[in-house]
Parts: structure tokens; sequence; C-alpha cells
DNA sequence: TCTTGACCCTGTAGCGGCTACAGGCCCTAG
DNA sequence: CTAGGGCCTGTAGCCGCTACAGGGTCAAGA
């Protein structure tokens, strides 16, 4: 191969630094365009390619769902977004990052509180399952007022 | 029905604050047992169900996963758990949920920055698109070495 | 007695954002 | 001419649920 245009998709994964077969994911969920391909079907990837690569890893790595990213993407794509609306859609993303924050907070102190309470001993009787076993509501929920408290799921998976 | 012994699904599902699906899913993972059941093959609860069940929810919004949870009740269930066990575990956790509050400052404060760089004018020129299409490495990655930086993705499910 | 309608049952498919195969084709170096 | 790497498609798995579809069961009212 190595026809004139177009670098295979492991060489264009090397170079943007997304996995090849979320490269191929991409395509498929239309975030990457289809390539061109070579006469014996192998994927050709050019330099926007690459580029639209980056961008979207970069995007992911700061929380970006593919469907911001996808927003995003439409605005460049359109060649008719405005710095505005680039704009509202980073200072939403941040309203949320920093909601995340406040929710990881309240936990962190819960969790803080309790382990706090844990005497260490060896003796079964520990605060923190007795305040996990409590069958009575939760202090901190006087009458279901406050936001729904998060399920607090998989925050952030590292690897 | 209404047989001596046991509440229905829905009457703790109501009671627990745990959704009927996911009891019922919980029961095939095995983090609830298998409980008994009327001649009509309803499930049937007792006490101890709730408060298991409550547990669950509880460790849950704190945020533990449920492989996690499980390690808490093999504890609890071994009747020879010491706080000590319970603490490490809870220590663990805290030290995520701590890790995942320092890496949601980081992209909050690349976030912030992006965006006060950005104009807000209606011209198709935008700070924001300009850092994320910027082909070099970015700057806060010096060589690969720190830890490999999360790929921040769904951070906390709310509803 | 019959009919609603609320509840319960099982089993399967879907969400996001990938990752990891299996089973095959292609291409180059030795 | 063969060995190995790369590429292809397609499918299944991860987590922690949620939402069906297609049935059975039960209690209250007409």
């Amino acid at each position: 191969m190595k026809q004139k245009n177009g670098l295979s998709i492991g060489e264009s994964s090397k170079q943007s630094g997304v996995n090849i077969e979320t490269i191929r994911y991409y395509e498929k969920i239309g975030v990457m365009p289809v390539p061109e391909r070579s006469l014996s079907g192998y994927r050709l990837y050019g330099a926007g390619h690459l580029k639209r690569l980056s961008f979207v890893r970069r995007s992911r790595r700061l929380g970006f769902s593919l469907d911001e990213i996808r927003d995003l993407l439409r605005l460049v794509d359109g060649d008719a977004y405005t710095c505005a609306q680039v704009r509202k859609l980073t200072l939403d993303h941040l309203a949320e990052i920093r909601r995340k924050i406040a929710d990881l907070k309240r936990l962190e102190r819960v969790m803080a509180e309790m382990a706090a309470q844990c005497s260490g001993d060896r003796v079964p009787e520990c605060a923190v399952i007795d305040a996990l076993f409590d069958t009575r509501p939760p202090a901190a929920e006087p009458s279901g007022r406050q936001p729904p408290m998060p399920t607090a799921t998989s925050v952030m998976r590292r690897r």
C-alpha cells in the first residue's frame, strides 16, 4: 500500500493517541467521517482526520460527552459557529463539573465523618456498619426537598 | 396472599427506596439473597431483607461500587468482621473520592481558562475551538509521566 | 360470578463509551 | 514461500441499572 494519500488507521492511532478500535467506533457512531479506502479496503486518513481525532480526544479528556462533542463539531462543521455559541457549551459543561465537585465534596465529608467514628478496633462493632445499616432515613434528608442526591456511581474511570 | 410472613417486592421497594427492578437485579447478581416465595411464586421479604436493601442503597449513594458493597457484606455476613477491616474499605473509598475531586478540579481550571479566553463575539474565531483543535501535545503533558489523566467520563449520573 | 386493573413473574435488550475478542484478508521481509 | 504483522468485519462484554414484552395472580367492585 502506502498510497500517495493517507495514513493507515494504526498510524493515525499513534499520532492522535486514539485507540484503533475507538477510531472505528467513532466512525460507526458518526463522530468521525467515513474515510477513503485503499484498493485493498484499508482506511486512509489525512491531516483533517488527524486534527479531528485530536479534537475529540482532547474534548473527551475534558469530560465532554460524545453528544456534547457532536454539538461542538456540528458548529465547527457548519463553519457558521460563533464564539458565543461555543462559549455557552463550554460554560454549561463547566457548571456541570462544578456540580459534580460539590457532590463529591459532600460525599467526602460523610465518608470522613464515618471513618472518624470508627475505632479501628478488632471488635465486631463498627460505626460505619451501624451508620449504613441504620434503618431510619438519613439525617441529611429532611423531607425529600433538595436535589435527589446523585447516585454517585462510576465517577471517572481511571485507565 | 398477604401470607403471615413477608412483604411483597413492591412494598419492600417502597420502604427501602430501591426500585423493584433493581431489587431483582441485586438478587440476580448475588447482592441480595434468594427470598422465599409465596404459593403463587411472589417474592416474600422480611425485616432482614429490608435492612440489607437500605444498606446497599445507602452505600451506593455514598459511591461504593457493587463490588465494594459485596466486600462490605461479606465481612458483615461472615459475622467476623472487625471495625479495622471496615475502616480500611472506607478509607480506600475516601481516598478515591478525593482523587476524583482533584481530577475534576484540574478539569475545572482548564475549562474556566478556556472559557475566559473566549471573546463571546459573533465572529467565527474562538479560543476554545483553537485550543481543542491545536495539534501540538497539550502543555500539561510534558512527557507522559504523571497519572494517566482520567478520561473524565460520566461523572455521576443525575437521575 | 365475572371483570377490571393493579400487582407480580421471567427474560431480553438498551444506555455510554469503549475494549476485546474471533475469524478472516493483505502486505512485506527474509 | 512462509511467517509476522497489520488491517478488516462483526459480535459480545464491562457497569448498574432501566424498560420493555408477554404472560400469571389477586382483590375489590358490579
